[in-house]
DNA sequence: AATATTAGTTTGATACTCAAAATACTTGAA
DNA sequence: TTCAAGTATTTTGAGTATCAAACTAATATT
């Protein structure tokens, strides 16, 4: 019985989450699939498109425009592979690297918000319990 | 220091998340959009389209045509509100009700099996956390 | 050298999204 | 009651996302 409300709250944890990420990505006038691959460069540093691609979730060919896009923006670049010559590197520039932190910042941001009434006990408790599920599946 | 890391966590759980449930949702044959209008008619019963559209963020436009396409699916079905002729009802279908129940059970297991390694206490502990961290933000 | 494989792009098609215009109906005020 | 304003939904036009399959160019294998 109980594990039904769990399912619930996790749910609606999930939504909440999906629904303050969206608006955020908003504000910044990128789109979800954008944002998403400047968090994954910001983390990985310069990556292949067929890695990023796959990281993604998605087609190198849906990726192609993608990065057409993101590259207009002037917030990454391909820059050509020192040794396969059919490859590039893509890598955030200044601009996407700004773009990166400040979402980052936000995050940040609301983690400790979220974290507002738990004592360290609580939120050690916490941290540690996520790291289990994540283990978990 | 402490909450970079737990952000860190945070972020992945969403992510495997957001991946679990995408691969769940493509099986099924629905788009993320569809899937998500589905659950929200099944949770909410009979609705409007505007309400509907309000809950899932998106204008009324892009409901008509979703809708459109679940509505040829035979997943749900516009039923004429019985005192405002401008109005439907969006329900869902008997099919659209088996989907919403699958995609339910689905959760459920999730659920199980992210929590295969914590005790009653644990669980309960970790559940609490949840909807603390649900009310801060 | 010839063939197979790999990295990335292009193409054609479908879906999602929005803002703005259009349609049909309801409500409120003269 | 009638007519103007407001509301619910659909339609239209334009941009982005997505995939599978075809294509190009370069690397790897035999």
């Amino acid at each position: 019985m109980e594990i039904k409300e769990l399912s619930k709250s996790i749910i609606e944890l999930y939504e909440k989450l999906s629904t303050w990420e969206e608006g955020v990505v908003k504000d910044s006038g990128l789109t979800t699939a954008q944002n998403h691959t400047i968090e994954i460069v910001g983390h990985e540093g310069a990556i292949k498109m067929k890695e990023l691609a796959t990281k993604l979730g998605v087609t190198t060919g849906t990726l192609t425009v993608s990065v057409d896009r993101l590259e207009q923006k002037m917030l990454l670049r391909r820059v050509p592979h020192k040794s396969d010559r059919r490859s590039y590197l893509i890598e955030l520039t200044d601009k996407g690297q700004e773009v990166f932190k400040m979402h980052h910042n936000h995050h940040l941001n609301l983690t400790r918000e979220m974290m507002a009434d738990f004592s360290e006990q609580e939120q050690l408790a916490f941290h540690v319990a996520i790291k289990k599920v994540l283990n978990n599946f």
